[in-house]
DNA sequence: CGAGTACTTGACACGTTTCAACATCCGTGG
DNA sequence: CCACGGATGTTGAAACGTGTCAAGTACTCG
């Protein structure tokens, strides 16, 4: 393991484990001291695959990934972006089987670390596996509002809802300011993301833009007009389960 | 607590959590050791609300139960069906605020278990903590599944799904035999489970009948071609995490 | 500078929604 | 036990959101 860049309280991983959770100083030193394999990816790679049996975990240290899966007619479905400090696929290391893949929408540095270790960590620090517990519960409850978001609202408000999502989960890790941030997602992400279209896509986010809502180029989301947004996007953060909601949502 | 009627394996609360995870004796014992409080439900009434705050998990012990939200404008969708021995709200262990509601969608008994209890127990045995943590994680892949079956296959193809999974989730747990379970389900409610109408979901369930695949009637679900109806949901069961899928799944 | 990827636009097809009317089932109270 | 009333299921026609196809434009990176 190389020499961290990072101080306790600046790793991805704490911050992103610290914004939905409680960790003591203890905890967070021992998480740091996990045995970590880093690895640079390009984009559209994938980490894993549905299928796969993995004795490891990715964490997303920079970059933007996706978990995914493809319909038996070829069609895809994004089930959840992922920034730096979210661990995709933590839930292997209970369920053996992967269920979805993993991939990456721009170049990533990822760390993998083994499930031997985590699950030392869970059994020695009762406090880790709530928290790492807690991590993946509120993993499920974005699952449940993004069943709502595919099911139940129009591409237009689907649109306006992920956008708002993402600038919420990058601000509570400090990757955003001033409900700006900078994203790497192609429209045919977007639309695999809320079962449109990549051409519907596109319709709709010159509406989002015409409307004043948001801005979007060259790898930057600004939301031109926040309240206006969430009400687009019927968005109510508390399902994202942050414990600053207060600083984290504004 | 009142003398219970089921004996350790019969119990459905370990019905359940054995076809998804592996528990000792004593870690049996030890659960069902914990003090519930039983109730009797009517149909169509809630359990827990979007926005509580519970001090206590539900269990079903009889009777079909869903999660739900609601949009702003009143539309409504299911993210999820309950069945005997689920805990649907084991979420809310970890989450404070709950961020769906919890209805019946049949007259049910249910137990409800202090979380004062379930961390206690949680803490002493690490293997009923993983147990149930694996559980809240096959909840969690049915929602990656389920957010894939409403935002990219067609009515025909969701309806299928569902019923699929319904039958093999019964299956699993004991409560269906021949592809055949006891259901109580409205169209409407199957509307809400898949992002459609009512009057769509009563065309497609009759193309279904009509193909021959299923028939669904007096709170009766059978299969009449199981390997065509899992054809037409793009149907794998992977996604459920059971322990036994070659025994459950057939 | 070239080549591939991403974005944009238009026209048409299709799946699904909506509305409205009607039939049927089922639990409940008389 | 029957009659009633509300919930559930059924049907048709028209409207609407979104998909598909196809062609063209504009990036971006080596």
């Amino acid at each position: 393991m190389a020499a961290s860049p990072f101080t306790t309280d600046t790793h991805p991983l704490i911050r992103h484990l610290a914004s939905v959770a409680t960790l003591s100083e203890e905890e967070k030193h021992a998480l740091l001291s996990l045995p970590m394999q880093v690895m640079e990816l390009r984009a559209d790679q994938d980490i894993v695959r549905e299928g796969d049996r993995p004795t490891r975990s990715c964490l997303i240290l920079q970059g933007w990934a996706c978990t995914f899966k493809m319909t038996g007619d070829g069609k895809r479905q994004i089930m959840g972006f992922h920034i730096a400090g979210n661990i995709p696929d933590l839930q292997s290391l209970h369920l053996t089987v992967l269920d979805s893949s993993l991939g990456t929408m721009s170049p990533c540095r990822v760390a993998f670390i083994q499930h031997e270790a985590l699950h030392a960590l869970c059994e020695q620090h009762y406090g880790i596996a709530r928290a790492l517990w807690r991590v993946t519960l509120a993993d499920a409850a974005i699952f449940r509002e993004w069943i709502m978001n595919v099911g139940r609202r129009e591409a237009h408000s689907q649109l306006a809802h992920v956008l708002c999502e993402m600038l919420v989960r990058t601000k509570a890790v400090g990757l955003a300011r001033d409900h700006t941030c900078e994203i790497t997602v192609t429209q045919q992400e977007l639309g695999d993301a809320t079962g449109n279209s990549a051409v519907h896509v596109n319709r709709v986010l010159q509406q989002l833009r015409r409307d004043g809502l948001i801005s979007l180029e060259s790898k930057t989301l600004k939301a031109l007009d926040w309240e206006a947004l969430k009400a687009a996007g019927d968005f109510d953060p508390t399902y994202l389960h942050l414990k600053h909601p207060e600083r984290d949502a504004a």
